[in-house]
DNA sequence: GTTGACCTTAGAGTTTACTCTAAGCTTATA
DNA sequence: TATAAGCTTAGAGTAAACTCTAAGGTCAAC
């Protein structure tokens, strides 16, 4: 049995962090100390690992909390539950990763435009690209 | 002149947004009429056009106003100065994209793993990745 | 003259995921 | 035995960028 230092310790999350995921239903500790501190038993700890892992894929707290209830019922839920929560986030990502990546592309752009030297800011073509109350002149500078 | 509505109108923020933004020092209006109500004047509305061109790109609030201070001293400001926070948000940006990928391939590989059907999870094999404490479990998918 | 749309302010609420604080009890070490 | 490290709780603070609310004044149209 771990208490909640050497659980932080093992999954690498903080104390403060496990309290917040228990808080928050990721995370429990099925039995107290006589005094109250948490204890973690191998299955608890298994939970908490879970946790971290899904965390770092990039589930958030209401994803992993969706995946634990199915974790702790597998029988009464199908693959397909999983991979609904698993391919709305990837859609999620590849989205953001569009985003980004436009602006990317548009943040190149502005810097190859410029050669960053030291005169003054006056005749600056990423600031007259961003003065350009249409962004459209940007995009044109590719 | 127009009043904080039109520009709204004119830059496709909120007025809420605008006024937040010149709580924030990124839009003024350089008079208000007789009863108190903002009016901008055209170059009040380059600005805010500026604002909204930059914010849309990605440079933060806090970036925005320090390329606004370049831009009403543009003689004692250099291209360094400018291309300094682009470059900064670049990098930013691409390390975005860096994890997000991560994470993006790692979703598609536990995806590519399970047929996602009706049948229950019990041997959904999402679910044993995540269960493996070890993640370098999910990578080896490859 | 009365709707309804628009404007004002200060300030609270939202989202996500922590992160930290205060006040106090417990446990291990020297 | 004293000190430090670790545990407890409730609750506040942080970050970024809005977003909304309440209470009230203004303006154009019917």
């Amino acid at each position: 049995m771990l208490k909640i230092g050497e659980l932080a310790l093992k999954t690498g999350l903080t104390a403060h962090t496990i309290r917040y995921y228990e808080k928050n239903g990721l995370i429990n500790a099925s039995q107290r100390s006589e005094v109250g501190y948490r204890c973690y038993n191998e299955s608890d700890v298994r939970q908490a690992e879970f946790v971290r892992t899904a965390r770092r894929i990039g589930f958030s707290i209401a994803d992993v909390a969706a995946l634990l209830s199915i974790r702790v019922d597998k029988t009464n839920h199908t693959c397909q539950d999983v991979t609904e929560i698993t391919q709305r986030k990837l859609k999620d990502v590849s989205e953001k990763i569009t985003e980004l990546r436009s602006m990317q592309k548009t943040l190149q752009i502005l810097l190859n435009s410029c050669n960053g030297g030291p005169e003054n800011a006056y005749h600056c073509s990423i600031m007259e690209a961003l003065d350009a109350s249409n962004s459209q002149a940007i995009r044109s500078k590719a």
